[in-house]
DNA sequence: TTGTAAGCGTTATCAT
DNA sequence: ATGATAACGCTTACAA
């Protein structure tokens, strides 16, 4: 391998002004400069990124952590993401935790042996004051999902307006008899959703029926089972907010196995707007997140963070979702 | 930050000696064992990774090559390897070439600046005598797909025989008429595809028409368009084999709207065996191909070789695909 | 079994 | 504008 040491000696120079040329440092001459640069080629020198981190105390690693990366809206963030860190030479590393309180912590733990320069969480699943623990070894934000009482960036979607406002398109759609789908132990999302689709209720002086709420509500999978649990029931709703597109292709899947006619005698309603939504037939009536921007703008605070060395401060960005009307509702 | 020469001055100790304790040593006693211990936990040190690579000369990041993770061949290929990296404490790292010579370069300098250890190329754009410059500076394998004349470990799914599977079960359900679809520049794959494809009408006797060879066949849109272009064509194929489940769903999509029934006006085969492909109606009859296990193969040769420092030697690792018949053949 | 000291490849401080 | 030197935090001969 070839040092900067190398370098230096064929140019007849010292370590340092090789360092200098190669970081854009000013105070060196053209010619010097040219010097370098011409040994630098003939001996095919790369700096060696390990040392200079060590030297500067930096990190140019991101870990995002996900639930698992099958899940399109996961894919598509870390899509997202991974473009805009690569174009300012930052790696991006997944972390899939697959809900699990431990994977979380086995990641989180890689900042503080340094393997990682900061974390964007998209998902957590431990309550603030474990992870706050982890703050002291650099920037830790929350993109899509946190958890209560959090003192960090949070870049989020407003979940109780996409409950409220999806619940009232299917009242005003003239139901009254709606199904909520739960997903999993998440922090605020669902729960927001929740909120949201009570808020509505409320306004429309609508009771909630608590056998109609589903959980474990996570894909395609479950969204199949969850028609057999509707179907099973001598009481039945006549629509269900799911928690994501996959749970109602999973519904709308088995409705028609079952001739169960959609919308007419189940409208379902979907959640992110996947590409998928607009291709079943009925089209998925939905809830359109802005995923690549949430990923975005997580990315480009993160990137600010590592290379200003400011600490994060507490704060939340909202970014709009809205209602895309299709055939299943 | 604490550092191992903190623990070590607590523990009344050397820090050669901490370190020992740290990296599992034989030779240390029991008791200054303990004593290191409760220094490291006194002060609640951790390890720094990046002095330890550098003075090791060793690096846990792995990059895997991919075009796009939005493309759930992918995600789901990282997702596999993502699990058995983490489990063996080795981060991966997602490169997203998006099909292009340049970003994939990118990506492979950081071979040279020592930013990753080792590389898994998914896919590849540029020719072996290009990549083959950086096999100096660390591991390179291919997994799934491969440039011509490669001198490297490859573990692959081969294409020639599920091209030809899948059109013998097309042939076999009565169709002469068989279109085709083509994606982009990639090397073998399609390309073997396209020969299994050739072989089996060769068998049969039947020619292969030009017109029905589309290409640009990447995603669900193209699927749609592929549909257009066929409807437009005054004689037209009555089986399609296409390149992946989403540009058969494509094509299903619009077969629904414009009344084109499948699979009798229209059968259409896709490939991968993503999970939407059990769930359309009618299902799509696809080539399975054992994605977790082609992701699951490859990162366990990447850890050897990044743990043994044994260079990487020729080889090619075969994994069998095979036919799933459904409703849309 | 333990300690001393050198060195991994940089960059930053301080001279000059 | 350039160079000598120390330091980042760790591991590993070598010595004891």
């Amino acid at each position: 391998m070839t040092r900067i040491q190398d370098v230096a000696k064929l140019a007849g120079l010292s370590p340092a002004t090789v360092s200098r040329v190669i970081n854009n440092h000013p105070y060196v001459s053209e010619e010097k400069r040219k010097l370098v640069h011409e040994a630098m080629k003939e001996l095919g020198y790369v700096p060696n990124s390990i040392a200079r981190q060590l030297r500067t105390q930096t990190n140019d690693a991101i870990a995002v952590l996900i639930p698992r990366l099958s899940n399109p809206f996961f894919s598509k963030l870390v899509d997202s993401m991974e473009t805009i860190a690569a174009e300012n030479g930052f790696k991006l590393i997944v972390c899939q935790t697959r809900s699990q309180k431990s994977r979380e912590i086995t990641y989180l733990n890689w900042l503080k042996t340094r393997q990682i320069g900061g974390v964007i969480m998209a998902s957590s699943e431990n309550v603030w004051e474990v992870i706050k623990t982890y703050c002291d070894f650099g920037p830790i934000i929350f993109c899509n999902e946190y958890p209560p009482l959090t003192e960090a960036p949070i870049i989020y979607l407003n979940q109780f307006e996409g409950g409220y406002i999806g619940t009232r398109h299917l009242i005003e759609r003239g139901h009254t008899k709606i199904a909520f789908c739960y997903a999993g132990t998440q922090f605020t999302n669902i729960k927001e959703r929740y909120l949201g689709f009570k808020k509505a209720h409320e306004e429309f002086n609508l009771p909630i029926n608590e056998n109609w709420i589903f959980d474990e509500a996570y894909d395609t999978k479950s969204g199949q089972e969850i028609f057999y649990k509707i179907k099973a029931l001598k009481q039945k709703p006549t629509a269900i907010f799911t928690s994501s597109d996959e749970v109602a292709l999973g519904i709308i899947a088995e409705s028609k196995k079952n001739a169960v006619k959609i919308p007419e005698e189940l409208a379902v309603l979907g959640f992110d707007d996947q590409p998928i939504a607009e291709l079943m037939d009925p089209g998925i009536s939905t809830i359109y997140q802005p995923v690549e921007q949430i990923g975005k703008v997580s990315i480009e605070l993160m990137l600010d963070l590592l290379k200003g060395e400011q600490k994060p401060e507490t704060c939340k960005l909202e970014l709009p979702l809205h209602l895309v009307v299709r055939g299943s509702t």
